[in-house]
DNA sequence: GTAACTGCAAAATATTTGCATCCTT
DNA sequence: AAGGATGCAAATATTTTGCAGTTAC
């Protein structure tokens, strides 16, 4: 079965064309994607709200989560097996090819303890470098 | 001399009301400010778009930065001597208080190395942490 | 058949731009 | 006086909401 069908299912959505096509469109993405990404790509053609919708359900339901940037814009990138309906596990290292541009989920990479000031407690890191990709960098 | 005089003047920039009062809110402020902090400051009362202007212009001058975060807001905070105009440095961990959700600029923790894989060229790093904030631990 | 998803229209919000006027130096 | 900053109006862009029609299960 493709995987997105698996994807879908085992979140108990059911299957529409819409979502299948966006979370299709994440799984062969090389990195993270944003709104407009999704919404310029030829192979969509509905409506701006159902995009807005599919991927606020997907975040709901812990398929997708939104990365951190500097600028004003929002990314989403695929979740890994850790993460829950409701409960985001992503501690991992985002890159940022200054370059190409291309946000690149670095889930290999875990993301360093810090040591906080007294008092403070943390509870989720996120962790974002920037700099030249591999294939960049000639 | 006012500490927010001597920043305009220092980066060259003449000495306008508006420019004044933001600066001082970010000299004041606890943490970072977002847009919409410093349009719904009682004591703001020029227009919208000024407060776009000038928040672009700080930037420019490097006299605050922009601090990434995992929702679709903006914010900024002052930046640290290191900073020149066009080119930033503030590789310091931002920390998000998930409870009074306030921001807070971490100068003195700095952020770690964290080992890329190969062929991929670090050039600038940024790290956010959520959790509990010393005030709201109670 | 029913609940959930989608499209369309429209409202609400956010951001950018042009231009005339005013202020800082 | 001259250049830059501001306010206002308006153009653009982004996101949210309501509702009616359609689709998945």
């Amino acid at each position: 079965m493709e995987q997105s069908l698996i994807i879908l299912k085992k979140n108990g959505l059911s299957v529409t064309g819409g979502r299948k096509k966006i979370l299709d469109l994440f799984l062969d993405a090389q990195g993270a994607l944003a709104h407009s990404d999704i919404e310029k790509n030829t192979s969509v053609s509905f409506d701006r709200v159902t995009v807005y919708r599919t991927l606020q359900t997907f975040t709901d339901n812990g398929i997708i989560h939104q990365i951190p940037t500097t600028d004003n814009t929002i990314l989403y990138a695929l979740c890994k097996d850790k993460c829950e309906a409701g409960h985001h596990h992503d501690e991992h290292v985002h890159f940022i090819c200054v370059d190409c541009d291309k946000t690149i989920c670095m889930d290999e990479v875990t993301v360093p303890d810090v040591k906080l000031p007294k008092g403070f407690n943390p509870i989720q890191t996120a962790m974002i470098v920037k700099g030249i990709c591999n294939d960049c960098r000639n």
